[in-house]
DNA sequence: AAATTGACGGTTA
DNA sequence: GTAACCGCCAATT
């Protein structure tokens, strides 16, 4: 029986790696974006959520990704470290500076 | 099937 | 600048 749901889901997983992928260094961008970019608005939180079981085989630059205000991940105490090695702009209260580093076309 | 959860976003106070 | 709230939607329990 095919399953159109596995399939879909398959599809949106597929295009957030993709797009995660290609984000530059020293650019980040905000989980509404990649879901925007991978053809699902308001899935946000979906994108988080399959960035947090990304295998580490695929090597994807998933601390690039932040939420729309600069924010990092909570539960990904790398991230910071790693985006200060990649030229990343951070403000004083801790954040990324998304007027500078936010990856747009 | 119903309730919870979450690496979110935007608005309001 | 911070905090509370609500809207959003799939995965998990």
């Amino acid at each position: 029986m095919k399953d159109a749901k596995a399939d879909k889901r398959r599809e949106f997983v597929e295009a957030v790696y993709d797009i995660v992928r290609q984000i530059p260094s020293g650019r980040v961008l905000t989980y509404g974006q990649v879901a925007a970019l991978a053809g699902c608005p308001h899935h946000a939180r979906q994108v988080g959520f399959w960035l947090s079981r990304v295998p580490q085989e695929l090597h994807l630059p998933c601390h690039r990704v932040v939420n729309s205000d600069g924010r990092l991940s909570s539960v990904f105490p790398e991230q910071r470290e790693r985006l200060l090695h990649e030229d990343i702009l951070f403000k004083s209260n801790g954040c990324v500076d998304m007027n500078r580093c936010q990856w747009k076309l």
